[in-house]
DNA sequence: TCCGGCCTTTACGCGTTCTTGAGGCCGGGG
DNA sequence: CCCCGGCCTCAAGAACGCGTAAAGGCCGGA
């Protein structure tokens, strides 16, 4: 099911379009200022933002930098002010469309299909990376191997997924140390050669002589398809 | 350069965006019907088209559609119907967004920008500097040559980015120096030629005779494609 | 409290890579 | 003609990074 946040102060806006929407098969989210919405987007991932950019704390344009800082979910804009310098500004902060109050509400769930079907298109792809030993399905967060599941601990999987979303790409330690360890320990290179040690017993059918999980010495690690 | 395909059946509009596209390095392409919309987008593949719906010949939806059936070209309708019917049709059709006329230009270009913007994020594709023996990919970090991966060293990398990153273009010897081993190794030009051999083992059909790694006396080196 | 899983840290052997020096080649200038 | 600077080649020791094993610490659940 598709799902939407809504975010706005005006409680009648929300209520309708929680309505219509959810009369039309989405799942419907909610907030009703800047931060909630930020919060409300990194939990529940949503597959379209409808945004008002009147929000009582946080300036709409910033919230759209919040949200394009990690993510690249459509976000259509709502707002009252129908000057041009507005519109620009919000659609090159991210936005992916601008509809101004009061509109209609056919052609706001058309301009919403519009950037879904767009999205859709975009990520076919299945969240899901198969090699000749074990398939990484980086959606449910698990690994399979020989159509068993093989059981990672947190670091482990936060290794394994950096890796399988750069398919093939180099990943540099320092990278990898960040992204799993934190800023503070991008020099500690020992982890990584003792993690990826783990990772090959459990992952590739000869640990001495890896097929996918692959060491560059001196730059970083790659996972091989 | 990013292109843009103007489709409009009044030329005072084609004129216009297509000075204020010129102006800010678009590639303009032009048609005044339905028909010769379809071939020149065929022919020339733009990033990008501007449609206006009312058009002499094909009704706008068909023309979407004509499109849609080979292309995921983003489009953008323009139109002087303000309804919403007309709206929903044109985005259901497969448009990707719809401005009435009269039209702010400061607006529909920030719109034309989120439209391209999206369309390059989707389609980020490696960049690759190829040559007739061998192929630097540079965003994975690897280097083929006959379909078989050739493995580089950390510093043999190093060199082999910089110069892939500046193809044909003469870089100094200090530039090399510099960046690879650091400002306090600017005079050992002595590991240029000692890992030039190498990389001319490793990359070159003839190594005593090399036609990418060219050695320019006494400047620098040339990545040749 | 004990136990087990997970993370961190240390130590060591080994292969690869980097650095350094020596020698030869080539072309331009004295 | 010879000299010389810049380049290429080769080789060997030093330095570095990696894989592996194993031990200790931390923490939450039984």
């Amino acid at each position: 099911m598709t799902s939407v946040l809504v975010v706005d102060d005006e409680p009648q806006i929300v209520r309708a379009l929680r309505i219509n929407l959810s009369a039309r098969g989405y799942d419907v989210m909610t907030a009703y200022d800047g931060k909630s919405a930020l919060g409300v987007a990194v939990e529940g991932k949503p597959d379209v933002v409808v945004l008002d950019l009147g929000l009582p704390d946080i300036d709409g344009v910033d919230v759209i930098a919040g949200l394009r800082g990690w993510s690249t979910i459509p976000i259509i804009v709502l707002s009252a002010r129908t000057d041009s310098s507005a519109k620009v500004e919000a659609l090159d902060a991210g936005a992916d469309d601008y509809v101004t109050k009061p509109f209609g509400m056919d052609e706001l769930l058309a301009r919403l299909r519009a950037a879904v079907r767009r999205n859709v298109a975009r990520e076919a792809g299945d969240p899901v990376v198969e090699t000749a030993s074990f398939v990484v399905d980086l959606a449910a967060k698990k690994v399979r191997r020989d159509g068993h599941e093989v059981h990672l601990t947190p670091t482990e999987w936060g290794l394994v997924e950096i890796l399988a979303r750069n398919p093939g790409r180099l990943v540099s330690q320092k990278q990898l140390l960040q992204e799993v360890w934190g800023p503070m320990h991008v020099n500690e290179s020992q982890y990584l050669r003792v993690y990826f040690a783990q990772l090959r017993r459990k992952l590739e059918d000869d640990p001495a002589h890896p097929r996918h999980l692959i060491t560059e010495p001196g730059m970083g690690y790659r996972f091989e398809v």
